[in-house]
DNA sequence: TGTACATCAGTGAACGCGCGTTCACTGATGTAC
DNA sequence: TGTACATCAGTGAACGCGCGTTCACTGATGTAC
């Protein structure tokens, strides 16, 4: 069977799983986790409430498959920012690499926050093509590594501390006690935060 | 009136705000903020439920009121612990003194998960009469800048990399993808970021 | 010292809300013969 | 090519839940005289 998405009418929706996972992550994206609510998904997909019973067991069901499109959108905007890092030496690519990507998952938080936090709503294992947000950063710990940018010794506990950093950043100027921190500020604080872990790392 | 709290049959409770208070914190260490609910707070005070609007305007104020209590609890907390650090030259004594700063934050985040979730879940201007968290948070850098410990230039930026790091720490392992992470290690984790942090700011 | 009365602090019943979920059903589709 | 039938994908009505909140009320207390 085709997905036939312009045909409101049809009796078969064709691609309703799909059609209520987006809904799902607008709801996401407007009010949180909170707000993903199955009522609302599948009146948003103009079909009756019930139907969404044929493609998610249950509620939860619904909010953790959310919460892995949020975590793959997370992904996808750290790995395109990581990309982006090109020229000079290898050693201070790694460096501006590792920046970048902590860069990029304080944005993604800050501009979706409903969305990110969705995505850490639910204890999902990723079945994903892509590497995760975790992955991310341990490529790019490994690459400084390599590089000789970080200390072997230092290796391991850099993953742990460099995720906490940025993750309670964005919780701090989302939701927390930094919220009214204005935009330009807080990306003076995230650099400022980033030299600091650089320094303490290198 | 005095406060007769044993008197259990009085038709006037004497106390009931700060009864209800006490049920609604407990509420908050079990559940959460969203555990705190009027209706269970009330009960387990046994009283009625609408007896609780003579003490709070509705849900809302009496979630600020248990947000409040938590912000309190753990600054006391972390002021303990931080009182403990005795001994040795100040130098030494200003940078032992922000590490149990760090770790009464963490420690207590993952002692009472619900209550710290909670005391975060609502904006309270605090009239209280000990210093919060971030006070605490910054007398320690004051006091390790007077003491040599942390350079003036990098004094400014300190506070939100301290606090970012022990927040996503703490949250990444109460909620999120490390919760799984045992305590032991855990533990050495936590160290391994502060000294890392602590190399940051030298 | 007594008493009327305002005020404060509780009670019990009820309302409306939106949710997740289940039930019995119907319309559309694909397939074996 | 037609047709019976199983299966899949929807519908509409209903249930129970617990919540926050409001209403009209009653019991206890403090105070002015």
């Amino acid at each position: 069977m085709s997905a036939r998405i312009t045909d409101v009418k049809a009796y078969h929706h064709g691609n309703l799983r799909a059609e209520l996972l987006r809904t799902a992550v607008d709801l996401a994206r407007e009010e949180g986790p909170s707000g993903v609510v199955l009522r609302e998904a599948a009146r948003r997909a103009g079909v009756s409430h019930n139907a969404a019973y044929r493609h998610f067991a249950d509620r939860e069901e619904l909010l953790v498959a959310t919460a892995e499109a949020g975590q793959d959108e997370l992904s996808r905007a750290m790995a395109n920012r990581a990309a982006r890092v090109r020229g000079g030496d290898p050693a201070d690519r790694s460096v501006r690499r590792l920046r970048e990507i902590g860069k990029a998952y304080v944005l993604f938080a800050v501009r979706e926050p409903g969305l990110f936090a969705t995505a850490f709503a639910a204890t999902v294992e990723r079945p994903s093509d892509q590497p995760g947000p975790y992955e991310l950063l341990s490529t790019a710990l490994d690459e400084m590594v390599a590089c000789g940018t970080l200390s072997p010794d230092r290796r391991e506990g850099a993953e742990v501390a460099c995720w906490s950093a940025v993750h309670g950043f964005a919780l701090l100027h989302i939701d927390g006690p930094l919220k009214d921190v204005p935009a330009r500020e807080r990306d003076r604080q995230l650099e400022a935060m980033l030299d600091a872990l650089q320094h303490g790392l290198g």
